[in-house]
RNA sequence: GGGCGGCUAGCUCAGUUGGUUAGAGCGCCUGCCUUACAAGCAGGAAGUCGGGGGUUCGAGUCCCUCGCUGCCCA
């Protein structure tokens, strides 16, 4: 029998090979071609949130996928068709910096290297680098289909954007235009108002005064005040803008003043948009620089004068300024200005500043031309634009029901905020990495060509002389996208659509909040759009409910560090993933994340938990050790355990013994809860229920009692043995099963012993997951039992309370209710052996003189020659007395109060009476043992 | 400035639609190498549920208010 097992649970001798065996078996592949029966079974679809080609794996990514791989497995488990779809995101702008970065320490550069080289670089480096977090993955043993894994650059993938642009372009719902943007001068792109983070940051308001004209062209003497965070932008200003109704201005309405330094002539214009309480009231007006100034440009149709280049240097509009950084341009600006006189006064100033996420760079808001997405708008056919369909997926629709329920719900409400408020979105950067954007330029018409394949002649002019656009695509337009595009959208004919049938909508997606509006918001403004396109398979229109992208969000919370700090890389407190695997163990820090993962909290990391679990890994381990000792000791006395009897939910009939029919029972009961549990995301009550049952009811009781039932001398009841043996392993093997979607390597290896070598399945997460039915249920073996356990608790504290020694047996004395003597006489075995007692008496009175216990049940004694400490007794005694009465205290308020006893329902009044009489009763008691202890 | 969370045992967190005297893990204290497990076993101590007010027969749970704290958006 290689029912071997080390003495000690060791991680790092399974995980590796079960991980291995996963992949090279292709256990979680689901294949539809030429499909089976299996295609009729509903699905459980999940896509993994691609991860960033150039990352590795964190602890918010094994959180993520720890809880993505429980839910994955236990729908495979309870028969659904399973599919996790792992994959990368191409990362634009985090992979150029990278190579870049590598190109720097090379002493050459993209420029030098051109874009097609450069490319070839990138992809090179993808190439080699790239699959770093999905490897990890593969360690950590997620059951992922790694048939399909996608890159977002993929050729079919890159189809599918190509044709969502030309669409979109054709729906009139992309265009291009000059707008200001957030622009990174180290990156030289835009970026998206998500990708910039803003900063607190002490700086200054400097106050300009702007020489007022008069009607001739002359300074008036008078000057108007402005302030400005951003001096050197005064360079681009167009305009003074006050409110209208500020009477301390409303004497320059209509009056010219002369811009400082430039000496350019600038109207003072009105506007409600001005805030009074800012500054002076007065506020100068760069419509290149700011895009509410922007705005106000466009209102009162006044030039943007673009004073930076693509560098944050400025440019010729600049004047003498040219060449200059922003900073030192600043600093120029402000000391001249003083010097001329302009320089009304510096105040400090606390404001935010927005950084690029990438590279920590300060952005300048900048105007420049951009492609965009018409989000608010609808296209010839639709009823509704893309915003508005994202909003209507999550609302409840007028039965009250909703496309997409987002988990924890309040979510729901920021996503709807956002999406209300939506802008249009900027999907072009400037950038060599990513979707090239499929537009041809007419150097002779100055027309756009947008097309399928790549044209050689202008559509409008027919001039050869076109060249593409250099803007690549944002990458959230391709992830957007994938939803539909892993399934093979564009291509989805009467012969290619098993995929996107089976599939799609995808059941869920498992995020964290921070990219609630980078994945969530754009996959379900993508996924409606493309997918409302695509006729059901009986060839009917489909409808929102089935044209989202996935029916559920559940987005959990930051994994921080055990002082609940953000885990940060300046800070140096992050905790690396790997590192804690290999020291404890993959499923302990799986079981860590999933215990402390409710709802909307976030999950202060400690190892302390982890090694908790790692403890809890290694209890099972040896309860494993235990029962295959005993299959090998029946073995040899000739007694087996039949097979038939495992894999589905375990039995006891009505003769079994106590401990049979209570732990059954008390599977079944388990297994409810961690089915509802899961149902309703709540991985931590499911990892504490499983582990409550496996520690707390399977170890520390049944174990203990089941060793009385294994006898294997030749005079046994062999019978009986065989009985308990296949009773103990077949709820064994049920509780592996019900833990294996959180420890998927400890149960894989302990199943497979189980079986000893001839498993009925290629792994345990092929298997069924346990469910509970009525027939489990046992209400009156769980009632006795309870007596049973608290008799042997009562015991265990009278014995250490007397001082008896942990070896030694003792006499027990038990005045019971006549009701519940026969379950206890029945069991005295059990309780003798748990609670040491070499003798149990039932008797009318407790004998004078011996310590008792009292509970409503039973009195209780140990009967032995006590060296009792009376100081501590008393103490213990009134200590207890003062408990009781001020329970029965507020029990006798509460029962005085008629208004209670009116308006309470009925079984609330009844359990309090019974509670009340049994604290009077206990309250006797003590006092007596205390009259008695005094004597 | 607008919005959303959190505050329960030393620590980290549960606590369903209000219902009997509030729970878990870790930590702490005491005693045990009891032949699966010292990564273990047994027993034990520990909370005026952030403050105040209100609704109710009854509030950790609902309402108001204040305080502290975190996050998102501008």
């Amino acid at each position: 029998m290689p029912h071997d097992l080390a003495k000690a649970y060791d991680p790092t001798a399974i995980e590796d090979h079960w991980a291995e065996y996963w992949v090279r078996e292709k256990l979680f592949a689901q294949f539809t071609a030429g499909s089976d029966e299996s295609a009729d079974r509903p699905s459980f679809t999940i896509l993994l949130p691609p991860p960033n080609v150039t990352g590795r794996l964190h602890m918010g990514h094994m959180l993520n996928q720890t809880e993505m791989d429980i839910l994955t497995r236990w729908r495979r488990m309870t028969g659904r068709r399973a599919l996790w779809l792992p994959g990368t995101d191409h990362a634009g702008i985090a992979t150029q910096m990278m190579v870049e970065r590598q190109l720097a320490s090379e002493g050459t550069s993209r420029q030098q290297l051109g874009r097609e080289a450069f490319v070839e670089r990138v992809w090179e480096w993808r190439r080699h680098y790239g699959g770093a977090i999905l490897d990890q993955m593969k360690r950590l043993g997620a059951s992922v289909d790694w048939s399909r894994e996608y890159f977002t650059m993929d050729e079919r993938l890159s189809v599918a954007v190509r044709e969502a642009f030309v669409r979109l372009y054709e729906q009139g719902l992309i265009y291009r235009g000059a707008y200001i943007v957030n622009w990174c001068p180290r990156c030289q792109t835009a970026i998206s108002d998500l990708e910039v983070v803003h900063e607190e940051q002490k700086g200054h308001l400097w106050e300009i005064r702007y020489a007022v004209l008069d009607l001739s062209g002359g300074d008036s003497g008078e000057f108007i005040t402005v302030a400005t965070t951003r001096p050197e932008t005064m360079l681009g200003d167009s305009a003074v803008a006050v409110h209208p109704e500020d009477e301390r201005y409303a004497h320059l309405h209509g009056k010219k003043l002369r811009l400082p330094l430039m000496n350019r002539e600038i109207p003072l214009i009105t506007d409600e948009w001005v805030s009074r309480e800012f500054g002076t009231g007065a506020v100068k007006v760069t419509p290149a620089h700011d895009p509410n100034d922007f705005a106000l440009g466009e209102r009162h149709h006044l030039p943007s004068i673009n004073v930076m280049d693509e560098r944050g240097q400025i440019n010729a509009e600049g004047g003498i300024y040219k060449g200059l950084d922003r900073y030192a341009a600043r600093k120029k600006i402000v000391a001249d200005l003083e010097e001329q006189g302009f320089l009304a006064g510096i105040k400090d100033h606390t404001n935010n500043v927005g950084h690029c996420d990438r590279c920590k760079t300060v952005v300048e808001p900048r105007l420049s031309t951009q492609w965009f997405i018409a989000v608010n708008k609808r296209a010839a056919g639709r009823d509704a634009s893309m915003a508005e369909m994202a909003i209507a997926a999550v609302k409840p629709d007028a039965k009250g029901k909703k496309a997409i329920q987002f988990t924890p719900e309040m979510y729901e409400k920021t996503y709807l905020g956002w999406m209300e408020n939506i802008h249009d979105w900027c999907i072009s950067r400037q950038l060599w990495w990513g979707h090239r954007i499929p537009a041809w330029h007419c150097a002779d018409c100055h027309k756009i060509t947008v097309a399928r394949v790549d044209p050689t002649v202008c559509a409008h002019c027919g001039s050869a002389k076109i060249a593409q656009e250099t803007d690549v695509l944002d990458t959230w337009f391709s992830s957007g996208l994938l939803p539909v595009s892993v399934f093979g959208w564009p291509h989805i004919t009467p012969e290619k659509r098993t995929d996107f049938d089976a599939f799609y909508p995808t059941s869920l997606l498992v995020t964290g909040f921070d990219i609630l509006f980078f994945w969530v918001a754009r996959m379900i403004m993508m996924g409606c759009w493309f997918s409302a396109e695509v006729a059901q398979r009986d060839g009917s229109p489909r409808a929102l409910a089935e044209s989202v992208p996935f029916r559920e969000v559940y987005i959990h919370a930051l994994v921080r560090d055990a002082n609940r700090e953000k885990m940060s890389k300046t800070k140096g407190n992050v905790v690396d993933p790997i590192e804690i695997v290999e020291e404890y163990g993959t499923d302990a820090v799986r079981f860590t994340l999933a215990s402390m993962a409710s709802p909307g909290t976030d999950i202060a990391f400690n190892v302390a938990r982890t090694e908790g679990y790692r403890a809890f890994a290694n209890k099972i381990w040896n309860a494993a050790r235990f029962i295959f000792m005993n299959l090998d000791r029946a073995a040899e006395a000739g007694i087996t355990v039949d097979g038939a009897a495992l894999g589905g939910m375990p039995a006891a009939g009505p003769d079994a013994p106590l401990e049979a029919r209570w732990i059954v029972a008390e599977l079944h009961a388990t297994a409810a809860k961690v089915n509802q549990s899961l149902a309703n995301y709540r991985f931590d009550d499911a990892a504490n229920t499983i582990y409550q049952f496996f520690w707390g009811s399977f170890c520390d009781w049944y174990l203990e009692i089941v060793k009385l039932r294994l006898d294997f001398a030749e005079r046994a009841d062999k019978k009986r043995t065989a009985e308990a043996l296949t009773t103990l392993v077949a709820v064994f093997e049920a509780a592996l099963r019900l833990l294996s979607p959180f420890m998927p390597f400890l149960t894989e290896e302990l199943w497979h012993a189980v079986y000893d070598g001839k498993p009925p399945a290629k792994s345990i997460a092929l298997t069924r997951y346990p469910q509970a039915d009525e027939a489990g249920m046992d209400a009156a073996a769980t009632a006795e039992m309870d007596l049973i356990q608290n008799l042997v608790v009562e015991v265990r504290a009278l014995r250490k309370e007397i001082g008896v020694e942990e070896k030694s047996r003792a006499p027990i004395e038990v005045r019971v209710q006549p009701a519940l003597q026969g379950g206890i006489e029945e069991n005295a075995e059990i309780v003798e052996r748990l609670a040491r007692a070499s003798d149990l008496r039932f008797v009318e009175e407790i004998a004078a003189g011996l310590s008792k216990r009292h509970t409503p049940a039973f009195d209780v004694a140990v009967v032995y020659e006590r060296t009792v400490d009376a100081a501590a007794e008393r103490e213990r005694l009134t200590r207890e007395m003062a408990k009781y009465e001020k329970g029965l205290a507020a029990a006798e308020r509460q029962l005085g109060n008629e208004g209670f006893l009116a308006k309470a329902p009925g079984h609330v009044v009844a359990g309090l009476k019974k509670q009340e009489a049994e604290t009077r009763l206990l309250l006797e008691k003590a006092r007596a043992a205390l009259a008695m202890l005094e004597s």
